[in-house]
DNA sequence: ACACTATGCTTAG
DNA sequence: TAAGCCTAGTGTG
């Protein structure tokens, strides 16, 4: 499910499987123009936060996708499969070019042939993206030392952060022992370079699983003699969805309250300002 | 079978 | 702040 990670292995996966290769394009559904891109070669895709730009050779223009909540892409072998569900946008490459294999696109936000300009336009509204090499962490450090807002609020600010969801967020601010209602201004510069290493570390392990796991080896099930978890929003989790049940680490019930129309997930025991980092 | 929820974001008011 | 988008999985009866 999407937060920047599952974007940026998306395009890794697009890429292997597509890139350099001639593709059949449809919309089964009909609410995309795929025809346009039937028949040509696909270049390499690329995420920026959560946005997937789909490159397509000798022509500008590029595929922009945008999954939202529940849109999802699926690659599965073979090139012959029946239409399931409502599909936006499918892609196919043959045998004749490699492996055969199909792509599927359900529920996005956003599926749309985009000018460079607009690429353009929707990467500069994005804050740095702790999965880009080229990102630099203290263009957000300086959005949050302007502002009030609380630090969990901002973490989910695309224009702040790009790629960070609920479930990092959540899990970011429990493993530096920050209480998520500290305004931005008041987070210190170590703090923040310690959140933003850590977001950059988190991130990769979920690209290379294509999921999240944030729980400390310490922590972990086995280290701590109680059953795996393995739900389906990844690993191992300390605070995510877990509202009720004993922190991992202190005990205290895990919190839950709405933040902007978001559910934000918490331990008061571990997150609070005379704690030490967990 | 139906109801509810969800790792997101935009627009209207 | 609320509604809308539009899919899939889970829970309830």
């Amino acid at each position: 499910m999407p937060e920047g990670h599952t974007l940026h292995r998306l395009a890794a996966d697009l890429t292997e499987a597509f890139a350099g290769r001639r593709v059949r394009s449809s919309s089964p559904q009909g609410r995309f123009a795929a025809g346009r891109l039937d028949g040509r070669t696909l270049g390499p895709s690329e995420a920026w936060g959560k946005h997937l730009f789909v490159t397509v050779e000798d022509v500008p223009w590029q595929v922009h996708v945008h999954l939202g909540l529940y849109g999802s892409f699926r690659l599965t072998p073979g090139s012959r499969h029946a239409v399931v569900g409502q599909v936006r946008w499918r892609l196919t490459a043959s045998a004749r070019s490699g492996a055969p294999v199909t792509a599927d696109l359900r529920g996005p936000t956003v599926c749309e042939i985009v000018t460079p300009g607009e690429v353009d336009a929707v990467i500069a509204r994005l804050g740095p993206d702790p999965l880009r090499a080229d990102a630099d962490p203290g263009r957000a450090f300086a959005r949050l030392r302007r502002s009030t807002r609380p630090i969990a609020a901002l973490l989910l600010d695309q224009s702040v952060l790009a790629g960070v969801g609920n479930v990092y967020r959540a899990e970011a601010l429990f493993r530096h022992g920050v209480d998520p209602m500290l305004p931005g201004s008041a987070v210190d510069l170590a703090t923040w370079q310690a959140i933003w290493d850590d977001l950059v570390a988190l991130m990769r392990v979920g690209v290379e699983r294509n999921r999240i796991d944030t729980v400390r080896p310490e922590h972990e099930p086995e280290a701590m003699g109680r059953p795996p978890r393995e739900d389906d929003h990844g690993g191992e989790v300390y605070v995510y969805r877990r509202d009720g049940m004993p922190c991992w680490v202190c005990g205290t019930p895990v919190a839950t309250t709405d933040l902007d129309s978001r559910r934000l997930f918490w331990c008061p025991g571990c997150q609070c300002a005379d704690s030490v980092a967990p």
